[in-house]
This record gives C-alpha cells, structure tokens and sequence, in this order.
DNA sequence: TGTACATCAGTGAACGCGCGTTCACTGATGTAC
DNA sequence: TGTACATCAGTGAACGCGCGTTCACTGATGTAC
C-alpha cells in the first residue's frame, strides 16, 4: 500500500510479537492460526513472511519477547523477600489464573514448549533463567546462583498450580489449590507470610 | 468385515481408548487426529464414529480412563507414608519425564484440559480427585478429606515441576530440578525422606 | 518542476495437506424357513 | 441340509474447512534526470 516511516515495518513486527503472545497464552501455540494471529495484528495472512520466515520463527520470538517481559516485570517488584512474596501473591492469585493472556508464559504454554523441538526449548530455557534469576537475586542477593535451581522448582510449583487451578471444574476447590499453594510456595522459600 | 465374537466391539473400544490415552500423552490432544489415532489401534478412521459420537466424547472417555489407571497404580502402593514416597520418587523421575506416554495424563495434558470444555474439565476433576484422595489417604488415613487441599496442591505442584523438566533444553539443570521437587514435595507433604 | 522508474509493506487468492466427520459399501456370520 | 436374507464391525473415499506457505499484484512514496 503506502510507502511507510523509517521504522514503520519494525514496529509492525513488534505489534505481531506482542499480539501473538497473548494469543498464544489465551488458545495455545497449536491453536493459533497464522491468519488469526495476523487479523490480531490489523493485518492479513499474506503479510507474515515478510517479519518472519515461518511460524516457528514468530514461536520462539514471541516465547522470548514474553519471558524478556516476565523479566521486567520481576525487575520493577521491590528489593528482597517483600518483592518475593509480591510476586508469589500475584502469581498465584484468581486474577491471573482467569486471565492467561495477560499472564505468565510459562503457566500458559510450558506443556507445549515441552512438546516442542529444540531451539524453541532453547530459546525458552535462557530466556526463563534470565527472569528467575531475578527471583534468585532477591532470595540470595550475596550468591543468585547458588539459589538458582532452588527458585526454579518453586516455580514449577507455582507453574502446576496456577495450571490445575485452571483445569477444576470446581472453582471453589480451585480457589483453595491457591490459597494452599501460596502457603507452600512461601514455605519453600523461606518467605515468612505478611498477608 | 467379518462378524465377530461377542464382546469384540467393546474390547476394540477399550483398545481405541487406551492407545487414544498413550497418543494424547505423548503429542497432545489438538495433535492427535483421528486417523492416526484410529492407525494406533489397527483400525481405519471410519470406524471411530461406531464407538463415539465425537472427537470430544473420545477425549473425555481418555481421559477419565487414564485417571482411573492412576488410581488403580495409587492403589497398588504400600500403605502410609511409605507409599506417598514411594510415588513421589517415581513421579519426579527422569524415566517419568522421558515417557510421557505411560506417565501421568495430568502431567501431560493439564495445560490442554485447561483450555478445554467444562465437560472435559468436569470429567478431569471428577478423575483427578478419586486418584488424589488415594494420596490423601496415606497421609490422613483417619480423615482423607481434611487433606484434599494439601495434597490436590502438592501434586500440582509435582506437576509443573515434570512438566519444566520436560521443557528445559539443559538436561543437567531438568535433573537437578526434578531432584529438588522431591525434596520439596517430601518436605511439604511432612515425610521424612529414606532415600 | 515534471516525468519515469524503483522501492517495498501489505493484500488477497491460491497451493497442497490434514483435520473432524459422513456415508455407501463389504463380507463373514447368524437366523429363518 | 440348503437357500435367502439380516446383521453389523469395519473399510475407504469423499465432504467442507482451516492450516502453513507462496506469489502475483497494489499503490503511495522516494529517487534520478
């Protein structure tokens, strides 16, 4: 159509990025088209190749870009245990289990990423420890990497609960799996309840 | 073709159902067709619609099957705490984690159950919590209810931490995760570990 | 300043393919007479 | 006992559809002269 801005088919890349990781977070990798993933865009199906060179190209770009998201999201929680426990509240909270695309990457997609090949692995293995490892800078600033696979599992904890508590059917039952799993997940951390 | 013994349509039924179970585990449920699901069962895929109304009727029969073939595993546990470990250690086991398809259906289908429909999830939860209140059981043999909550979380806990191992693309971090959620899962569940 | 052409982000139709589902048909056996 | 027909689990081709991907084309702007 139009000739555009320098810098104008950049931020059209980053519009797709950012669309398609919620998209991806709200109906799965597998579950999204390539047109609908466009149309998130404002854009059509034709456009794609142009920013990207297949759609496991836009997977691993867009699992990256969400986990460099998670990360600074993680940066801006205060210093030390308090911004740990924030984090924890938050991440086990109704809000984010009812709201995946606005959520966590992990929580969404962890069990596709685990079906998927290698570089995406990859991709989501570095871009994962980045954002723990703030976690574990907060829970042992003097040495983060003594901490790290600590952090980790707790994660994965939290990973499996947000993710039951999205499958019960039964949402009383679902809101009590969180409410235990904060509990759990501050006890593990060492993290002494202030709520 | 031929006309077949009594009984033979319901133990083609119960094949088409189990290896449906295996598939499901091991490429997910969105990437399981009919046809190779009908293949995995010696079949062709015009036969699925003489033994279910639909995709999601096989779904929902899988995966209630599967649950209850974990609760018959659970069932076959030494009784008390010695069980609860005992189950612990294979869940978080790299032979758990590298078999999905004759693992747990949670830990490899909790992510998809989540984005499925309330009929789906129903029969989830239905399944989940006979096999749960297996584990309950074993740690509040005197009042299994009280400890639903507990162990529901616990296990979704061991859940994500299976699942992070499966998607790390570094597989000495995935083991040492794996070891660290059963220190973790012990120490939640109050078992003191005898390994 | 005016004209001709190059650029290039985006359009929209089409490709072959596999999906879930439907359906006319097969053919070995059981039943009726 | 022999023939005609009903039964029914399973076959395999076909349905419309959405998938990932390709490609000829558009059209507003920038550049050359």
């Amino acid at each position: 159509m139009a000739r555009y801005d320098r810098g104008h088919k950049e931020a059209t890349r980053r519009r797709i990025v950012e669309s398609a990781g919620r998209r991806f977070k709200r109906d799965g990798i597998d579950g999204s088209g390539i047109a609908t993933l466009m149309a998130d865009a404002g854009l059509t199906n034709g456009a794609f190749y142009a920013h990207f060179t297949s759609k496991d190209d836009l997977i691993a770009t867009a699992v990256a870009d969400q986990l460099s998201a998670q990360t600074e999201r993680l940066r801006a929680l205060p210093s030390g245990e308090a911004g740990l426990e924030q984090f924890v509240r938050w991440y086990l909270s109704a809000e984010h289990r009812d709201a995946p695309q606005d959520g966590c990457p992990s929580a969404a997609l962890l069990d596709e990423i685990g079906k998927a090949p290698p570089s995406i692995k990859e991709t989501f293995t570095d871009g994962l420890l980045t954002s723990t490892d703030e976690l574990a800078a907060r829970l042992a600033p003097e040495d983060p990497r003594s901490a790290r696979a600590h952090v980790l599992t707790v994660f994965a904890m939290m990973v499996g609960t947000v993710q039951l508590s999205r499958a019960l059917a039964d949402r009383q039952l679902a809101d009590a799996v969180l409410e235990q799993g904060i509990e759990n997940s501050l006890a593990l951390l060492g993290v002494a309840p202030h709520g």
